[in-house]
DNA sequence: TTGACGTATGCCTATATCGACATATACTGA
DNA sequence: TCAGTATATGTCGATATAGGCATACGTCAA
């Protein structure tokens, strides 16, 4: 055996900033590829790709108007992450001590 | 250019299905790498490594206890991810048409 | 029909793991 | 000192992308 399959599931297909950077600009709505691909500053293929990716896990969904493919968020699909990683916020240190040690850090930073 | 590094944030270390068992685990508390690999069903050397990758990411702390080395959660570090999904919370879908959908669901299932 | 435009795909290279094994390192007790 | 236990690490083989480029495909306007 070797590397595991990576594309299969939201956990991996966010994993990969650009894909985070894809589903983040999609908030703002559905937006074509090659829009996409010019804010983010990459290639067509390279958007098509990562929005094939998004589209097979289920966190993107297209609509075909003319020409073009515009894509949407699945929001849903990052539900079990979110679900999933709340699981530990029991375990989020908040304690003084933690809170301590951070304003120390922030005062040695001003005095640099 | 090929494929990006991956063993460099925590959005990777959670993307690896073992590695998010390691972590599961950790919620009852500190375990000893042998007794980690034992319940995963998986190599020591394999355990080993994907602690090392957990560890450099700060999803877990290594407390030495002698021949030990006992791993604990360091959950703190699942909070960005949690922040950036929260962030689509206002996108997840809840209408009407999908709860019924979902009913729906439950009832065939039922039948068979 | 033809050419332009928007997308999706196939191919190729470089690289990053995953997993299995063997082995090095460190601590412990006899 | 020495064997035994608990971990970490290096090496090797197999495989899965990320990216770049060329190109196929489908739509639309002239």
């Amino acid at each position: 055996m070797a590397r595991a399959a990576t594309t299969s599931d939201a956990f991996n297909a966010i994993a990969e900033p650009q894909r985070r950077a894809i589903l983040s600009a999609l908030r703002g709505g559905e937006r074509p590829v090659l829009d996409l691909a010019a804010e983010l500053r990459i290639s067509q293929p390279r958007a098509s790709k990562h929005l094939r990716v998004l589209r097979e896990v289920g966190l993107v969904r297209v609509r075909e108007s003319g020409q073009q493919r515009f894509y949407a968020l699945e929001a849903d699909g990052l539900r079990p992450i979110h679900e999933w990683v709340g699981g530990f916020e029991e375990f989020w240190n908040e304690s003084l001590d933690r809170l301590n040690a951070y304003v120390q850090e922030l005062k040695e930073e001003d005095h640099r």
